[in-house]
DNA sequence: TACGTATATAAGCGCAAGCGTATACAGCGT
DNA sequence: ACGCTGTATACGCTTGCGCTTATATACGTA
């Protein structure tokens, strides 16, 4: 699975968005998701993993998990050249409000 | 099927590629992808108008499609607050290098 | 060693995505 | 009107995702 993949499911997301907070155990995790089981997180977090966007570091018993920097530049780095065609068009709007 | 998903897929980040470049009728980039079919590509080519990602003006029997400005706009919007995770990483990086 | 806790993996299931073939629909030219 | 071209939709099929239950693995503690 890409990484782009990975973040279309919206579970993947919340979980970026949890760990972008602060890092948190697969125990926290888990419990941050109450609707999803102990495996189906588990197994998010492994796609997480295995694209890249979170890294684990073991703690005890406990598996700490982090966002990883440089895991969804990637996508930044692919939107990056699409980015001049809503801020030209933002350009051409605020100048054709100019000359109203 | 929400934007994030849309673009998950490989032959749909292929088909925004060909429309950054120009706009096309849809025969054009049914041509472009000599690996799908007409109707598969017609398909892709449905989602990327459902989510907002292309928009489509008829000329005569053809379709003339063309990248949305503010479609990828929602995936940089999302990503836009992640940023600094990258961004204060590689300051790090750089700040842990100057002092060497 | 034995048991409890934390996490990961296995197995099986339902569902939806993506594909091709066949067909419908719409506009063009004769 | 008729056939031809361009595009979209219907249908059936296969495949892979995400889920749950059950189980394995690893660490902690008494």
């Amino acid at each position: 699975m890409d990484v782009f993949e990975a973040v279309a499911e919206p579970t993947r997301r919340h979980l970026i968005s949890l760990l972008a907070e602060r890092e948190r155990t697969a125990g926290e995790l888990v419990d941050s998701l109450p609707a999803l089981t102990q495996p189906a997180v588990s197994r998010h977090l492994r796609i997480l993993r295995e694209t890249g966007l979170v890294e684990v570091r073991p703690d005890g018993q406990r598996r700490i998990y982090a966002l990883k920097p440089d895991g969804l530049q990637r996508i930044d780095d692919w939107i990056t050249p699409y980015r001049r065609f809503w801020r030209d068009h933002l350009a051409a709007l605020e100048q054709h409000l100019e000359n109203q």
